[in-house]
DNA sequence: AACGACCTACCGACCGGTCGGTCGGGCGGA
DNA sequence: TCCGCCCGACCGACCGGTCGGTAGGTCGTT
């Protein structure tokens, strides 16, 4: 089903694939993946039908390494990275400035293809599904660790999590590359409004608290296995 | 293109076409306009696909009605009780909860059907697309309004707003009705969430400055125009 | 250097099947 | 009798996918 590695003498094959997914990606963006047909995808790239199924075994196969390929970039440039940060806040803060990043850089067409899933066939839908339950418990766990350490505001911890993915998923449906705004600067008034929005309000002085928070023992464990 | 009104002796008509939408716009959700067959709709309400066509015109307009029809549902459920609220943050709060309201009740399906859009004709979709507009202008006024009485964190309009927008359309994409949470519950907290990130944190204490706020004069005007 | 075996990369033609949409007509109540 | 409602049969277009074939390069053998 996905691009099946050999053992060593295939580094143009697997860079042609890479190269079709991205031109791929780009249409079932624009276009959905339904609406688009896959002599639309080779046409983009310069050759017929016949000769994308040269590289692909099925539509459905193509949609899944695309969204495989958009998963490992959010594993290796957000989950990994901010896994070893120790204090939650942090985390979350460069967990959603990263995750911005991705879906705003040129390339980011990956990232919302979300909607598409529901045309894989079961197994393989689950096999993604499970991967971005892994990450949707990586910004439940950090509020959990944020709620026992008395820094969350009063809120479900299911709705903080899928309220912080609604905004960083929602993002590449508006943010336009040529626009006014930068992706630095989105990515950081995004970041504000989520902590802004998710820990709690000082009781005493915003300066007061900050240092008395750093002088606390931690509560909970410092770092999530796995 | 639209359920065309015709002037007294068709109310026999209408309720048909508004139960066809229904149940049309429940299977697009849930498996997609394109991934929909004209016969999968009909067969749902116990006729033919030829039984179908003499309600709509095509497919395409079939689908322009339910989004219309969605449309009304925030116009009249959210816009418009909402822009008689004075206060910007009471107006926020009541846009977001009311809007979250209607995605999380049963026959919501209609609310997040906007990524389908594309599938309809350019002059349809500029149709709808300028009414959104509208809505998304309400949001970035009230947020606007905030700023200029200096109660808006330091954040770019477009982006709080659009981010609001993201986790109130995120909702219906995991929300379930039968689940643990209320809808009533989720409201409040995602409206709790986006105003507690959106509002500046008091330089005094929360007290004191809500009995300062209402004695200030606004700045800006008291109602927008259209 | 010449040759044939073999490989990757790709194409034109074609297939079974499904789609959105049409048409002529049946049928039941006013 | 007429009209709103609905059906079975059908159409052309297009879809995802397959097939046989070929141009051009590499490599081992002679």
């Amino acid at each position: 089903m996905a691009a099946q590695r050999r053992s060593a003498p295939v580094p143009r094959l697997d860079a042609r694939r890479a190269e079709i997914c991205r031109a791929a990606a780009q249409i079932f963006r624009d276009r959905g993946f339904d609406a688009t047909s896959v002599s639309d995808i080779a046409r983009a790239l310069g050759l017929t039908k016949a000769g994308l199924y040269h590289y692909f075994d099925s539509k459905e196969a193509l949609l899944f390494d695309i969204m495989s390929f958009g998963l490992d970039r959010v594993r290796d440039e957000v989950v990994v990275p901010v896994r070893a940060i120790r204090d939650p806040e942090d985390r979350l803060r460069q967990l959603i400035v990263r995750h911005a990043r991705i879906t705003t850089r040129g390339q980011g067409a990956v990232a919302h293809l979300g909607d598409e899933i529901r045309a894989l066939p079961p197994a393989s839908r689950k096999q993604l599904e499970e991967r971005m339950r892994v990450y949707f418990d990586l910004i439940r766990d950090t509020l959990a660790e944020l709620k026992s350490a008395g820094r969350l505001r009063h809120v479900d911890l299911t709705v903080a999590a899928f309220s912080v993915l609604g905004m960083i998923l929602w993002l590449p449906r508006w943010f336009r590359q040529d626009g006014r705004l930068t992706q630095e600067q989105v990515a950081n008034d995004i970041a504000n409004l989520a902590i802004g929005g998710l820990i709690a309000p000082a009781r005493s002085s915003q300066a007061h608290r900050k240092g008395l928070r750093k002088m606390q023992p931690r509560r909970h464990e410092d770092t999530k296995k796995n």
